[in-house]
DNA sequence: TTAGTGATATCC
DNA sequence: GATATCACTAAA
């Protein structure tokens, strides 16, 4: 079993998205470590992508999509549901990837409301930090690609884009 | 199908 | 200052 480094998130997101696939998310809010496995992602990436939140340049929000990857993007949607993105690529290039959903946890804002992650969270690493990491057990795993949701103000093109990955039931 | 909820961005 | 919008969920 390894911890995910910088290494691994300092890629494009399309390359990030899949590996995190069967990954093993484990956060230590509160005192109480929870542990589950990602089965749920999706890519919003740089400025030309009309569904991601940076698209239409830098505001105090967006300001972390630009920053470093590795870094924990966490934002409050509907006044009460959490949404956990991980920022990966370059710096100055805006692109995360979003946690959709974790095995008996499925949908972005369960996810969160289970872990305890929080709006506290935004902006923390995600490497070397106590509080949450990512575990690789050593697992393959077959996932699928398929149109991502709830981005209906985006382009048409934007919609269409094969983004969001899941795994595969059984392995 | 719709109510619930509040931060953010955008428009005065 | 005001208002519109939103990467959702649970209940009906």
């Amino acid at each position: 079993m390894t911890v995910l480094g910088e290494d691994f998130f300092h890629r494009d997101a399309l390359d990030v998205a899949p590996q995190l696939l069967g990954k093993m998310l484990v956060t230590n809010i509160g005192g109480e470590e929870k542990r589950v496995r990602i089965t749920e992602t999706e890519v919003y990436r740089g400025v030309e992508d009309t569904a991601c939140h940076a698209h239409k340049g830098r505001t105090r929000r967006t300001e972390l999509l630009f920053g470093e990857s590795g870094i924990i993007y966490v934002y409050l949607c509907y006044g009460m549901h959490w949404l956990m993105n991980i920022i990966t690529g370059e710096k100055d290039q805006p692109q995360g990837v979003l946690i959709r959903a974790a095995q008996g946890y499925e949908g972005p804002a369960r996810l969160t409301k289970y872990l305890g992650v929080t709006g506290e969270l935004n902006g923390a690493s995600i490497v070397g930090n106590p509080i949450v990491r990512i575990e690789d057990d050593g697992g393959q795993y077959r996932y699928i690609c398929k149109k991502r949701v709830g981005i209906g103000y985006a382009d048409k093109a934007d919609r269409d884009r094969l983004w969001r990955f899941c795994l595969c039931d059984g392995k």
